[in-house]
DNA sequence: GCCATAATTAAACGTACGTTCTATTAATTA
DNA sequence: TAATTAATAGAACGTACGTTTAATTATGGC
């Protein structure tokens, strides 16, 4: 056999990467070989070369949209105006937002750095980067008009954006809790972290 | 060759789970072959599977000690009596100082879980469960007291833990802060985080 | 209906993996 | 010093890996 009837390229690549998010979150980037996720597509190993050029192309592909995607997403969450604590609601609530409904891509992006070369780990060092300066200004905001008081804005900034990410470890959608009501709390003890009045 | 001039079982043994360890910290689990491992110790992949049955085995047994290690840490370190707020800083301070001395175990025992067999991996999550029920205790006991204001235990037990369990994700000994300045923020944030009063 | 091209299969390549087997040497005991 | 045991080396086994190559079929434009 060869070309199959129906198939589209499109969807195949879209299929990939669903299917590669699912089974690396799962398993982990190293231990889901190219024929099992092939399997899962339900296509041969040599078909995925048509659309990524290696394993760590395709990891590497997959780490890019969730950073790209999340910056993305917050500088359309960011509120124009109003104060740091304002803001530091929004972004609590866009972080956590965006990694529940991207539990797979955050595992991924989150665990398999390691498994990228040294110049590809470093452009996704340098969104993420870019992403935390965002935080911390809203930090350093807040603490020079006198709202928040903070010890030390780089370590507050770690803090904080380590507790909200680490959602995704126990939070499962339909159960106990939803979406709102975590974010709500976890935006509510934020504030306290920072020292802002209730 | 055989058996090499000044070779001694224990001091093998040590320096397998130390090189695994720190190979395992950096490429992960999947990634460290045998044959890589035995290298870095300078002996031969077979010479492994004398204190090692299988790869999985000598992951496992690094994980329990990890997690007994750190139970047994915080029994020592446990305030017989005293306030919630005396024990939560008491727990903060062993957990962060626990990891921050433990670096590569922290790395393994956070990452490579899915590497466990479902067996192996119940009997890691049934430690782990011990531990963080502490903490959920001692955050309880001071919402009773009134001390402390949590609006969910769980949720917030979670959130403290995945901030100070992040420490060893940025924090580098001997650069800018001591681990003494970096609990002892930790340690205020917390409180903060669970509204004890300064 | 023909032709270019897009999409895929099937088979193969070389390499590396976890693990086992057997032989060999060092240390320990008698 | 002889016998026993502990600790290792070296080679091999079967399997699975990422990737490549060549052939084959479906699709869409004329």
């Amino acid at each position: 056999m060869a070309r199959t009837a129906g198939s589209d390229g499109e969807k195949t690549e879209a299929a990939i990467r669903a299917a590669a998010l699912r089974l690396m979150a799962r398993h982990g980037f190293e231990a889901v070989s190219m024929r099992q996720l092939a399997a899962e597509v339900g296509v041969q190993a040599a078909a995925l070369y048509r659309y990524f050029p290696t394993k760590e192309d395709l990891l590497y592909t997959l780490m890019r949209a969730h950073m790209e995607g999340l910056i993305a997403s917050w500088e359309a969450a960011r509120p124009a105006s109003g104060n740091a604590a304002a803001q530091l609601s929004a972004f609590v609530e866009n972080h956590i937002r965006f990694h529940v409904a991207r539990r797979h891509s955050t595992h991924v992006s989150n665990m398999e750095l390691r498994s990228l070369s040294h110049e590809r780990l470093t452009h996704i060092l340098r969104l993420r980067g870019a992403y935390e300066k965002e935080l911390r200004q809203i930090l350093r905001s807040g603490a020079d008009a006198g709202t928040f008081h903070i010890e030390d804005t780089a370590l507050t900034a770690m803090a904080i954006i380590q507790m909200i990410t680490g959602v995704i470890v126990w939070f499962r959608p339909g159960e106990r809790l939803s979406v709102e009501e975590v974010a709500d709390t976890y935006h509510t003890m934020t504030l306290r972290l920072v020292g802002a009045p209730a």
